[in-house]
DNA sequence: GATTAAGCGAGACGGTACGTCAAGTCTTCTC
DNA sequence: GAGAAGACTTGACGTACCGTCTCGCTTAATC
């Protein structure tokens, strides 16, 4: 039942040289420096096309994530079996990620452009962080179960915790994962 | 030894007036639909004072802040002796001002404003989240000595910890107060 | 061979809205009081229309008298057979259209038009006297073959002088066609 | 009677320090171009003292002329016995200073001032081209009575006719001390 | 000699217009 | 009918000057 679509198709072309377009100038000048103009002009494309398909900048942006065009570097958390020296090897790659000033920037773009779109917001903090919260809150089940975890623990607030402070630290421009480690020391049972 | 003081004196009126409306408009419209002109009209005051006095737009945040005209609502932490309780509380009343959509919109508008300005950044977040974190760190290390919290657990870690979480709450929208006492209680010794 | 033209044409309703608002506040105001802003307000166009195809006020006045938007009253030389006669009737045509205040003010505006901007100035001089100056030349040319001026008169210098002594008149605030009636007695041979 | 003065007096020196300015300033940016900014700080004067003693730009300009600052290099006539000759030779001589770009400008930036202002045009004409205009009248009254110049020839209309139609060469850029010396011969007698 | 009154340079004030940039819309031709 | 091009109105940008105002500092005449 789907509608009989006449005149000629949406240029496939088109909208990947956007969200292409978006992601280097995103990541270059930053989310507010970046105009709709040099998107399109950069892309190759009319000014018109992006208003008809996109109803605002962040919605540009969120679809660039969605997309995959625009994404963090992925850090993978290892299993050795101890999980404080699996935690301890994810903030230092995480803080690897940070470290650097194109992911910080774009960081702070995404934050950004979540702040200025209610609607976009969750999909796009899902789509981001998403997977580093899946990734770690299985990691600490895991070591949950293995008791290197107090029963009592929520891995998915531990997880959130993690991530948030990152963004915190991120965001205030203080690059220190020392402090991330030692939140990693109060949360896990005392080394005996 | 003073410099002397040729010319006109700057207007303490119009500084004040600009501030002013600069509250006014950051907690009304949000910091990036805000505009100089508009602070200039509402502050009945030329543009040319504005543009003479502060570089950008974010440093008139910066300066509101540090002036004490735009300030979060004060958020104390009581001392019952218990330091889960206390913590409880304080996570309540935080959440309480987060709930209102114009203690939100602040927080959005002051990460954004900070994003933008590298020089500014720190000491935005050190006037804003520095008194919550003084009072939890210091409440942590009473807890701490009372031997409510464990031995090798960093104060300010965890107040980061608490603070970076709640903001990441506010940034991607869930209003989610559980999750931060589930925090709590990871960190916390678990109760007997 | 004529270059495809792409994109949307130019508002040939914008240009002469545009013109037309230029024609009325220079009458109005005069030149140095007449602003692009006010241009565009009356005009009913955006300021940018006005930039894209004027590099300045100047050049819109030089365009408006081009255009024939602008334009002095057109004061014709009769021929009755007697040149000294319709020199002095075409004398007192133009001592009527200088006596009008609107008429003095545009002269007034012209020349500060031209004076500012070098390169429209020949351009706007010739649209603005070359028809005074064919007419008068003409007729003095005939009235040279019918033997009521000197043989050795040059017509085009004469015309000159006649319009020149007229704008200095103009310029100096002096309306006085008597003198102006004087130096053609003194030009045409003495009568007998 | 004259009232006592309280205070401190007028400064002789801001006063001419002013004028100089502003006639370095007129012959060099030309009079639009000029602004009582410029003026003050070139004169290191307070703008306040400019406002003070002058209403407006135009009358700053006027004031120079008056008081001698601003003035036109002097073209005396001579007497030779001969009218033809020496008109021409005076006709030569306004050429050349006419002939020197910062002559011109300084001429434009006259006329546009004086079309600024009603009440100061007539004064600064006088001042300008009176004394050319005497002399030359002078001179032709002498011709006139040598019998140089007929006997109905107004010399203050054939001045007049001179002065306005170099202007006219001036503000049109026609340099073309050949068409006046036409104009001469067209007047004059033709020689037998 | 102290006081008073005005002028002085300096420079901030509320404004207006400048010329530019980008926003989002509209209008043309081309694919 | 989508797309590239580019003109349209709108409105904010940051700057330059406007004419006014307030400082501290002269510089006289008056007390």
């Amino acid at each position: 039942m789907t509608e009989v679509r006449r005149g000629r198709p949406r240029s496939e072309s088109a909208r990947l040289a956007v969200l292409e377009a978006t992601r280097d100038l995103v990541a270059g000048a930053g989310y507010d420096a970046m105009t709709i103009e040099a998107i399109a002009a950069r892309a190759g494309v009319g000014r018109q096309t992006i208003y008809r398909w996109w109803p605002a900048k962040s919605a540009i942006v969120a679809d660039a994530v969605l997309a995959g065009h625009i994404r963090l570097p992925e850090v993978t958390i290892t299993d050795t079996g101890l999980l404080a020296a699996d935690l301890k090897t994810w903030i230092d790659d995480t803080a690897a990620v940070l470290a650097d000033p194109a992911g910080r920037q774009l960081v702070r773009a995404l934050v950004v452009a979540a702040s200025e779109d209610a609607g976009e917001s969750e999909l796009l903090y899902g789509h981001i962080t998403g997977p580093y919260h899946e990734a770690l809150a299985a990691r600490l089940e895991l070591g949950k179960a293995a008791g290197q975890l107090a029963g009592h623990a929520d891995p998915d607030a531990i997880a959130d915790a993690l991530i948030g402070t990152s963004l915190f630290h991120t965001l205030t421009r203080q690059h220190d994962p020392q402090r991330l480690a030692r939140l990693v020391e109060a949360i896990l049972p005392a080394p005996e």
